[in-house]
DNA sequence: TTCGTTGTTTATAATTATTCTAAAGAAGAT
DNA sequence: ATCTTCTTTAGAATAATTATAAACAACGAA
């Protein structure tokens, strides 16, 4: 659980103002045990129902936006019409449930080490992603 | 060089019936020596300078959807704005440069083997897929 | 070949996710 | 308090994709 008051300061320390929106969508983000995956629209459903508050689509939009620029949310790749991001920003794969549209994480450990044994002159990885998508 | 011919089989053996558009997709799409990577608008845009009659954009999106179901066009899971799909329909992994949005393949051999040392009670594995970012 | 059926193409409208805009509001520094 | 800068917001704009329904083309049977 964490207080209202590390969140504020977390913005703070991003040169993020701490809005009360933006406190909300920390609260519903990064309140959490458990790795959470959603889409903006997810998120925005979320916030309506658990907070008192109402914040906009356009803000909700913005935030996950400025979260992920500072390194807070992860963009998770896959196919989907919509974008899906991860409070985990650990390095680590899913699975896709392709049946339930369903993220589920799977830790480093599970996957092993992927070695990439091709380069291309003049670029770097940035980052390396293993989906694996599941069917029944 | 696979002749119109062979593609109006193909198309036959999958009941689609082999009208001009199809075959004119498919020479753009198959005739090729290196896999394509491809949006919908990129190969829209293909078609047009390529071939005199002119497809609609609607049968160019009907069109590779249904390549895509009968198994000779794949997906590529990745964050865009649009759809990318490859001619290569075999087990592969892509690069892909962020900076300038194009995909690279990677053959099998340049990833080593990827062991997921996890598993869903009820779900087997349908794909596996490694997406690696490159950066300047 | 002709006819009837069924599948396909097409222009256009509709839908959906996302981004943009510009005005009102709130936070921070002085 | 006041000024500046950042943020929020509703709503408009954009862009990819899907749906619609009428015209058209392929196929099979007579």
């Amino acid at each position: 659980m964490t207080s209202k008051q590390e969140f504020i300061e977390k913005l703070r320390n991003s040169s993020l103002r701490p809005t009360k929106q933006r406190i909300n969508i920390c609260e519903v983000l990064f309140n959490r045990d458990k790795t959470f995956h959603f889409t903006i629209n997810d998120l925005f459903n979320l916030i309506k129902d658990r907070t008192a508050d109402k914040v906009s689509l356009a803000t909700v939009y913005n935030t996950v936006h400025a979260f992920h620029k500072k390194g807070y949310l992860k963009e998770i790749p896959i196919n989907s019409n919509q974008t899906y991001f991860d409070t985990n920003v650990t390095d680590h794969h899913h699975f896709f449930d392709v049946k339930e549209e369903k993220l589920i994480d799977l830790k480093n450990e599970d996957v092993g080490p992927i070695e990439i044994q091709k380069s291309i002159p003049g670029k770097k990885i940035k980052s390396v992603e293993v989906l694996v998508k599941l069917e029944d």
